[in-house]
RNA sequence: GCCCGCUUGGCUCAGUGGUAGAGCACUCGCUUCACACGCGAGGGGUCAAUGGUUCGAAUCCAUUAGCGGGCACCA
């Protein structure tokens, strides 16, 4: 006899299996032998190198791997890339943070040597993720990682580059960027976020010259009216309409600026007259090029007054100028007045310092150009898939309808350097190489830009890239296009649609077939989990407290859902582990004589009927599994798996076949129930494998028979045999028979309508009952005939009599079956009669309400009429079986009565 | 301001035109020889509100309310 513990502990299987697996090369696509095998491949976004596991995180991986496992079991040739982004920002910051506890700046050491510290950090300290990654059973072929400084990636970075120059979509050129005064970079409008601030409107009155009048405008930002170089009012505004071409004094400088008419001035907001800055404000920039405006330049990049700003201002921070000249205002009386305002505000997403829009010469990417391959594709095609739809494919579409241009410079060190190098005579060379650069220019005395890319510009190349592009590799030939991106619904645009961009421009194919975008994982109050607010759970934790398996099976559940953390949930998955243990407990030590992959090679006609039932439902389980991944659907897939196990697996086949694969005494008959039984767990383990890969292996491995055999073809001789080179299990029609679910249900309805009765009744466990069934249907007494052992059984029953129209003794508990039968329980004086005309009292009460409901339907001669007549027949059916079990009921009560 | 989504039992969530579901929580009974992380039996919802379409609405349409998301504006 095979013994095992009681209670399934994680933490074991989950320390052998991934290492083994891993070893053993399973991952890896080449593990299919299979040379016509179907192809899929997912490339995992690559977290930051600085990273470390978050709720996201563990949500997306175990969709993919649980896609992945799938495919893999199902013959596909498979492949998960894994990887990592080097995060620009983040990373230079936290090496800075580590030199600052050394008393040193990254100017200390100089470019080079920073950038070797930082390679250093990435050996040391970096990818941490990864191996929390292993944790999670993600079956990522790790001998295809990859990271985006890689000498590879950087030259796929540097090919896209230099074609994107060379095609005229990237240009070297000034432009209004979002700039960080702490980061000391600019960014792209993607990388701030808005928040809603209360703060004040300002009215400051400017003197018109040669009169006067005064205009009034309201700010926000006092201080960059000392950048002004115009007063912009609507044409169509008839309360400015003469001041149009006039002058305006521009208090606190001694410059005149002319008041011009653009259509961008809502006449409705402030005083209808608006102050332009056209050297720190988007809009305003916008319009300066309009009106052929001077740039004054009077906040510099640590977000100080410059010279220009006037001596007075100097140096002052900007919150400094901006109290000083509502102050100098007021002196002269041109401060109107001061309102309170919220207003929105833009802040470095990553260090929530606020942004300072400026001028500055970057390089740029004409992401509307580039924009137009998706655009179309979408519109047309309406790829990639989106899942959910709705509402991800819209977002998508507008997003790609509105695009402008890309900032693509970064301030930084780290990260991918500008393919650009300066001649001495102003010219810009953008090549390969420098080597190719210096040939080009004709000189060796070239400078190179000293600016980095933004992290996204190589994150945008990741699935061709690494695939091997710009090189035609075999992978690249096998694996790309990709057919499934699984991302959070944030980086939609900022990867997602990138992605897209560069797949089609180089490739002329999508970069993915599908993407899923995953759900949110709140905390329990409905808060986006993180650092700041130190309310994220770590995955991590929850798997040490209920495994990883249950932690999938929970995140699984998820899938695209909003949801609130919730440990019970995790819990009741744990639970589950443990009964797949105990199931499983339950068959090894009953094995003895059994094997799996024999138990179902008899004539079928021979097995038993609850054989037949759960055959049947594993099939359709497997149908239904099939279907609910196909339409990644993955809380169906769950709830499919989960209630298959315990309800029809456990608490009834289980409960069914211990008669016979419990006896005492051996014989072929109890090797075959239980070659039956473990092969029916052989397949379930199968079916749950890639939602739970720990538990399913450890038992797996344990069952006796297991042997190539359960391996797909494609991986036959692949090795010892593992659960996750099994073959999926595929429905087979010919194995659902819908007639041996109904007569099995029938027992079933039988043996709890039985329970019901010493339930409600408060028959004492040990209570042996005596049961008469009375059946007006031959076939219905012939199953409950070949039942009669189970039945008596599973409730606990002495004897059972079934007939037709049995003669009941009147002192018993009956109820009502379907298809006109009935069960009695004879009471004997054991019960008392008040309560069993209550309790059957209470019967005909729901049964009564209910049959009104249909009687009215019924009774409604435009439902009769227009309504299906398959549907009215259903009801009519319905209310005739309630009928006559209200009357059985009654004459129940008689009798008892 | 524009667009989109959500609102189902105490909690977390399924269900998208024809008998309201799950898990947890709750009640009752069980040391039944796989499992108390369990077994058996139960209770509990006018599906946010209003109006409409339909023989029939949780499900379709409209309006309202509350919550959430995206985009724009924010002088």
């Amino acid at each position: 006899m095979i013994e095992i513990p009681k209670t399934y502990d994680p933490k074991q299987a989950e320390s052998e299996h991934y290492a083994r697996w891993e070893r053993q090369g399973y991952f890896a696509p080449e593990i299919n032998r299979d040379p016509v095998a179907p192809v899929y491949s997912i490339v995992i976004p690559p977290p930051n190198v600085t990273g470390s596991l978050h709720m996201g995180h563990a949500l997306q991986h175990t969709i993919m791997d649980v896609l992945t496992r799938y495919k893999r079991m199902s013959g596909y040739r498979t492949l998960w890339v894994p990887g990592m982004d080097h995060a620009g920002i983040s990373t230079q910051i936290q090496v800075e943070k580590q030199l600052r506890k050394e008393g040193l700046t990254r100017h200390d050491l100089g470019r080079e040597r920073f950038n070797e510290r930082v390679w250093q950090w990435k050996e040391e300290y970096g990818g941490q993720i990864l191996k929390q990654m292993r944790r999670e059973g993600a079956s990522v072929d790790w001998s295809r990682e990859h990271f985006t400084m890689d000498e590879r990636l950087s030259r796929a970075v540097r090919e896209f580059f230099v074609h994107m120059y060379e095609k005229g979509w990237i240009y070297h050129g000034e432009g209004m960027i979002s700039w960080c005064p702490k980061d000391q970079t600019a960014l792209s409008d993607l990388e701030v976020d808005k928040e809603s601030q209360a703060g004040h409107l300002y009215y400051l009155q400017y003197p018109v010259k040669g009169s006067e009048r005064r205009v009034t405008v309201a700010t926000t930002r006092p201080e960059t009216m000392l950048g002004d170089t115009a007063v912009a009012v609507n044409p169509n505004d008839e309360r400015y309409a003469d001041l149009i071409g006039a002058t305006i004094e521009l208090p606190l400088t001694n410059r005149l600026i002319p008041v011009i008419a653009d259509d961008f001035v809502d006449p409705e907001f402030g005083t209808g007259a608006v102050k332009v800055t056209p050297a720190h404000d988007p809009n305003d920039y916008a319009m300066g090029q309009r009106h052929n405006l001077p740039l004054v330049k009077v906040i510099d990049s640590h977000a100080r007054m410059t010279a220009e700003a006037g001596a007075e201002f100097e140096g002052l921070d900007r919150y400094e100028a901006r109290e000083k000249v509502v102050r100098n205002f007021e002196a002269l009386g041109l401060l109107e007045k001061v309102v309170d305002y919220e207003f929105s505000i833009t802040k470095c997403g990553r260090c929530r310092t606020v942004i300072e829009p400026l001028i500055s010469t970057e390089w740029f990417l004409k992401q509307a150009e580039m924009g137009r391959a998706p655009l179309e594709l979408i519109r047309e095609k309406h790829e990639p898939r989106f899942v959910p739809q709705v509402p991800y494919e819209k977002v998508y579409t507008t997003w790609l309808e509105n695009l402008y241009d890309w900032t693509l410079s970064r301030q930084l060190w780290w990260g991918h350097r500008i393919p650009a190098w300066y001649t001495e005579d102003g010219r810009t060379i953008v090549a390969r190489t420098e080597e190719e650069a210096r040939e080009r220019a004709g000189t060796d005395n070239l400078t190179q830009d000293p600016d980095v890319l933004d992290t996204w510009f190589s994150a945008a190349l990741w699935p061709i890239s690494t695939l091997g592009w710009p090189d035609e590799t075999e992978d690249f030939k096998i694996f790309y296009p990709t057919s499934l991106l699984v991302t959070a619904r944030d980086i939609i645009f900022l990867w997602v649609s990138r992605m897209m961009m560069t797949g089609l421009e180089f490739t002329g194919k999508k970069a993915f077939d599908d993407v899923f975008i995953t759900g949110t994982v709140f905390d329990k109050h409905g808060q986006r989990m993180s650092k700041s607010k130190g309310n994220g759970v770590d995955p991590l934790e929850v798997f040490d407290k209920y495994g990883v398996d249950a932690t999938r099976l929970t995140l699984a559940s998820i899938g695209s859902t909003d949801t609130r953390w919730n440990d019970k949930q995790v819990e009741s998955f744990r639970n589950f582990a443990n009964k797949i243990w105990n199931a499983a407990r339950f068959a090894l030590m009953n094995s003895e004589g059994g094997k799996v992959g024999s138990g179902f090679e008899a004539d079928r006609s021979e097995w038993s009927l609850h054989d037949r039932w759960i055959v049947s439902l594993l099939n359709k389980t497997a149908r239904d599994v099939e279907q609910a991944l196909a339409a990644y659907d993955f809380y169906d897939a769950v709830q499919k798996l989960y209630h298959f196990f315990w309800d029809d697996f456990c608490d009834w086949y289980i409960e069914l076949s211990k008669a016979e694969v419990s006896a005492e005494a051996p014989s072929p008959e109890r090797d075959a129930a239980r070659s039956r039984l473990l092969t029916v767990l052989e397949q379930a383990l199968r079916l749950l494998h890639p939602f739970m890969p720990y538990i399913t292996e450890e038992l797996w491995q344990r069952l006796p028979g297991i042997s190539e055999e359960q391996l797909h073809p494609a991986y036959k001789s692949a090795g010892a045999p593992t659960v996750m080179l099994a073959s999926y299990p595929r429905p087979d029609e010919s194995l659902i028979n819908e007639r041996a679910e109904s007569e099995m249900q029938s027992v079933i309805d039988l043996i709890s309508r039985v329970r019901n009765i010493r339930s409600e009744l408060n028959v004492k466990p040990a209570e042996r009952i005596k049961i008469f069934v009375s059946a007006p249907e031959e076939q219905t007494r012939k199953v409950f005939d070949e039942s009669t052992g189970q039945i008596e059984r599973l409730t606990r029953a002495s004897a059972i009599f079934i007939g037709n129209g049995l003669n009941v003794p009147r002192a018993s508990a009956r109820q009502v079956l379907g298809g006109g039968a009935e069960v009695a329980v004879p009471l004997e004086g054991l019960i008392d009669f008040a309560q069993e005309l209550e309790r059957l009292s209470r019967e005909r009460e729901k049964l009564q309400k209910e049959a009104a409901k249909l009687e009215a339907q019924l009774s409604n001669p435009q439902f009769v009429e227009r309504a299906p007549e398959e549907k009215v027949s259903e009801i009519r059916d319905r209310l005739a079986d309630i009928e006559r079990r209200d009357h059985a009921l009654e004459q129940m009560m008689e009798a008892l009565g």
